[in-house]
DNA sequence: CTGGACCTTCCCCTGCAGGGGAAGGTCAAC
DNA sequence: GTTGACCTTCCCCTGCAGGGGAAGGTCCAG
């Protein structure tokens, strides 16, 4: 299977499948005499695997290191449950972080300024 | 007031400052005659509400577009109420899809998965 | 008059995940 | 045999907010 057909039958771009390949996530499995990476149909679902990664928000890290453990022949499922986790954790801090951050806004918004008493000297009193 | 003395007295740096030069945030008020930038007293004021914005998470376009209108005459009270309003927006956007997140990676985690029926293969049931 | 602290511009680098486009090679159909 | 779709590598660009460091100029104290 060559590129474009590989990134019609994934939903992706050959510039990402290429892109993937440099970055050691989805090698052809040969080359055509031409040059053209030639895929085969484990490439599909090790692309969709990626594109599940990324729709749960792992880096291309993280899903590399999973599919280096499988490469090894390992079931990478233990390693899968611990970056799971801590992407849990990762998401928990930044929900967290941006909750924070709403409720700083939200203070600053309601003190309730006369915009008619501003003054340019101060820039604004809002923040 | 030169460069670094602004940069202590708003704890920042002065590569930051020259970033915010070049960016039209905080020019100085004038160069000596070595090129030295030159800032006035105001500039401390200028630079700390920077600051501020970039701890309630605005862009330095946003904080532009305050200090634009502000430079104009105007008071920026009313601008800034509706940069505020949209940062909330977008901060509730964001909380929102980061939770939704959390949930998918939640229920991809409590799918009780034994890992020794996992199979190299599928990659990783777990995703 | 010299040393060290400070300043200048200039250019590249960071992280992350690719996108844009050029220059050139290849393949299949007509 | 040529047209058009596809492929290759290569290099730079994106957004965001600066950071690193080089090469050179300046200012002030001792």
């Amino acid at each position: 299977m060559r590129i474009g057909e590989l990134a019609a039958a994934t939903g992706t771009t050959t510039k990402t499948l290429r892109f993937y390949d440099a970055a050691g996530l989805v090698h052809p499995s040969t080359r055509s005499g031409a040059g053209y990476r030639d895929y085969d149909t484990h490439a599909i679902d090790r692309v969709r695997f990626i594109l599940r990664g990324r729709t749960v928000g792992l880096t291309l890290a993280q899903i590399r290191e999973i599919l280096d453990l499988r490469d090894t022949g390992a079931a990478p499922c233990d390693h899968v449950q611990r970056t799971l986790d801590q992407q849990l954790t990762a998401l928990e801090q930044q929900i967290a972080e941006l909750t924070a951050l709403r409720e700083t806004i939200n203070s600053l918004r309601r003190r309730n300024v006369e915009s008619s008493t501003c003054q340019p000297e101060t820039i604004c009193r809002y923040l």
